[in-house]
DNA sequence: GCGACTTTACGAATCTTTTCGTAATACCCC
DNA sequence: GGGGTATTACGAAAAGATTCGTAAAGTCGC
């Protein structure tokens, strides 16, 4: 009955997947002393919260192995993007320039990602010039 | 022990900010007939989350004036940037740059909205230069 | 000032999220 | 292959979020 992603993960979930989104695959130990480095927690809540997390669909485990080895169940760029997408909903008035700009204003991007905005700028307008 | 503004609202209460947002000020009632038109929800309900809210520091209210006058505690671009922020640390790896690139990615902003971003990038550029 | 209606306070049920203890199972090595 | 350690499953407590009923308090017209 789950198994759909209209839902934004939570905040412990997103931890995990972070976790998991660093080390490509992971086994709930390698996962466990990632999130322990950052803050105190338990190996069994961790577990618990993979396990939830394969049953809402948001890792997928292969039991084959031991010990059993997760992966996220879908690339991190559309994780991200859903999640923009309800912040943009719930608080943006649905605008995606307002919540750019206001990401902007809070500062600090690289040279280069700054070059790689300006790049997708160019490419949005000339696609819509069109 | 509340008061403290490190974690972002809940989403019940994104929605009661967001209606509070456009009306400026808001009794109950007013908020309760526009989150109505959006989902169906009590008008209790929609009181307890205020009342929360208040408790939270989110909201102040007047009480001298009947009925009870309700604004945000906060401008709404430092609840945004809040929330940004938390976002940003938490599933992009600390680069607001990342999480721009992939709102724009996401799709469209107006024109105007590209221009600005453009301005801003401009300002970033030049205050980096010196 | 009284009844009807509106607004506010309070408390509690329900649901979700977070957390971990305990027990069962699997693995390893001597 | 038996004991010790690591891993997994299970269940449930604690904390937080969401929802609303009920009752108290306030307001207003008559």
């Amino acid at each position: 009955m789950h198994s759909k992603s209209d839902k934004s993960p939570t905040a412990a979930e997103c931890s995990i997947l972070d976790a998991i989104w660093q080390l490509e695959s992971a086994t709930v130990r390698q996962v466990f002393d990632h999130l322990s480095s950052q803050r105190k927690i338990g190996y069994t809540t961790v577990l618990k919260f993979m396990q939830i997390m394969i049953s809402k669909g948001l890792l997928v485990r292969d039991t084959s192995v031991r010990p059993q080895v997760y992966r996220v169940a879908k690339p991190r760029e559309e994780t991200q993007q859903g999640m923009l997408k309800s912040l943009i909903r719930q608080v943006f008035r649905n605008s995606p320039g307002e919540l750019v700009l206001q990401a902007l204003s809070l500062q600090q991007s690289t040279p280069q990602q700054i070059a790689e905005i300006r790049k997708l700028l160019d490419e949005m307008e000339s696609a819509s010039h069109r």
